[in-house]
DNA sequence: ACTGATGTTTGGCACATCCAAACATTTAAT
DNA sequence: ATTAAATGTTTGGATGTGCCAAACATCAGT
């Protein structure tokens, strides 16, 4: 009787204790069993395991995560093909708007950051590579949503907990869908104040001849500089050149 | 009767799972059974928990890494205090020498690249952020094993399984203590084409002042780059500058 | 020395994991 | 088209394992 609906609890319990030293830093037997409500032995066990595989680091009492883990993250950005290509255009794009440039993929519905640039005067965020959001409240998650496949767009919007996080957030699946239909016709997706006030942000998509959707570009900047014609033309003009260097080398891949 | 000689199994087999994941880049549930010898239905539970999870992606038939390990990983690099600083200073490492700068730490006895950058003229190797190898063959991993506590040193010495990688690589212990004698008299850590043949390397320890060691700043190059003066004088004099001004942080921290 | 907190180990029971086999689904071949 | 082969998925049941509670070990503070 295992299916999806009933995963494999040990292999669970470890993942929730990853979860919790991600979250904490940095975490003892105690804090973690008491988290989790689970006897200090079994969480003991699971630490024990995870350390064995090089997962986990222990410090005196303290736990937290190995820097394995960044070996993994090397192998999984391994499969985005285009990574290299986008990363040093997401560089140029840094460099000329003086902003803050993106490149993100979507993966089990979210958002996920693959790199970041920052230009002279970028504005610091919380954001970070490996950094996961939503879709419905950020440029790019607009951007990804709206060229995606339909079905799976709708999937997403279904699933979604649509949160006010600011004024500006949208809360509406009606009123996302008729955005996505602009941004499709448009060809650049717009975050005004949607996620954190006084930041704008706006993106492009990068796709092959197929329209197969690869990822999202773009850039993030302080309401004060992101406005008129620069946030009109200029910004989403260099986007698109970034964009299109990117697609023009997916052929050859 | 469970203890870390006895890890948990249904966790255990998960690692093993993600393991495969990594080497084979995709696999489907067929090949992952075949290679770690279990029943198809057992790595589907598995793959459907990882999944679940978001740790693992589906393509059709095809499994993978998923980018949330990206996540993790950030969270694991952000325990080095000195990421930041260290990653400036080697960057600029790059730009002045033209070859290839990395920093490296120490984790479960091997040495775990965590930044890396290009200079103008850098060779091109495999290594990447995320790279583990052996401390016994490369210029960082002899300087780790040189100034960490003597206990430690020892124990990871003891474990260590020496192979011949090339013609120079040390495969005798007491020639790799006598080798660390020197380097913690010298400061620098050399690597004479023990790891790869044409390729030199050299290395120094990042330490505050109670003489803790926190890492390794290093460079790499061709051998015909890398010799006379400029290996003696020049390139470990740039290499002493940037580990010094990390240091110089470290207090303030 | 004693107390309280923690990490670690132990043994035994409940039940979760794993396997084999059946089923569903896709792909390849005839 | 029809069959054959290979794969992913699901099922039920036996085995053995993960979980808990409690005991033990270790350490810090009083």
């Amino acid at each position: 009787m295992n299916s999806a609906k009933h995963p494999i609890q040990a292999v669970q319990r470890t993942l929730d204790i990853v979860d919790v030293l991600k979250e904490k830093r940095e975490a003892r037997v105690t804090d973690i069993a008491d988290e989790l409500d689970f006897s200090k032995g079994t969480i003991h066990c699971h630490l024990a395991t995870l350390e064995q595989n090089g997962y986990v680091v222990k410090n005196g009492q303290q736990y937290s995560l190995g820097l394995q883990f960044i070996d993994l993250a090397h192998h999984a950005t391994d499969r985005v093909d285009i990574y290299d290509i986008t990363r040093a255009e997401v560089d140029k794009l840094a460099a000329e708007s003086g902003e803050m440039a993106l490149f993100t993929v979507e993966e089990h519905g979210e958002g996920i950051c693959l790199y970041k640039a920052e230009g002279e005067d970028a504005v610091q965020t919380e954001l970070y590579v490996g950094y996961r959001n939503k879709l419905y409240h950020t440029a790019v998650g607009k951007v990804l949503l709206a060229f995606m496949p339909e079905e799976r767009r709708e999937e997403i919007i279904r699933e979604t907990n649509f949160e006010q996080i600011t004024p500006n957030t949208i809360t509406d699946p009606g009123e996302l869908r008729a955005q996505l239909t602009e941004i499709r016709e448009r060809g650049i997706a717009y975050n005004h104040e949607e996620t954190i006030q006084g930041l704008v942000g706006l993106g492009a998509p990068i796709r092959d001849q197929d329209g197969t959707l690869y990822g999202a570009v773009s850039l993030i900047g302080p309401v004060s500089r992101m406005e008129d014609e620069r946030l009109t033309e200029e910004l989403p003009k260099l986007i698109r050149r970034a964009v299109n260097i990117v697609e023009v080398n997916i052929t050859s891949l």
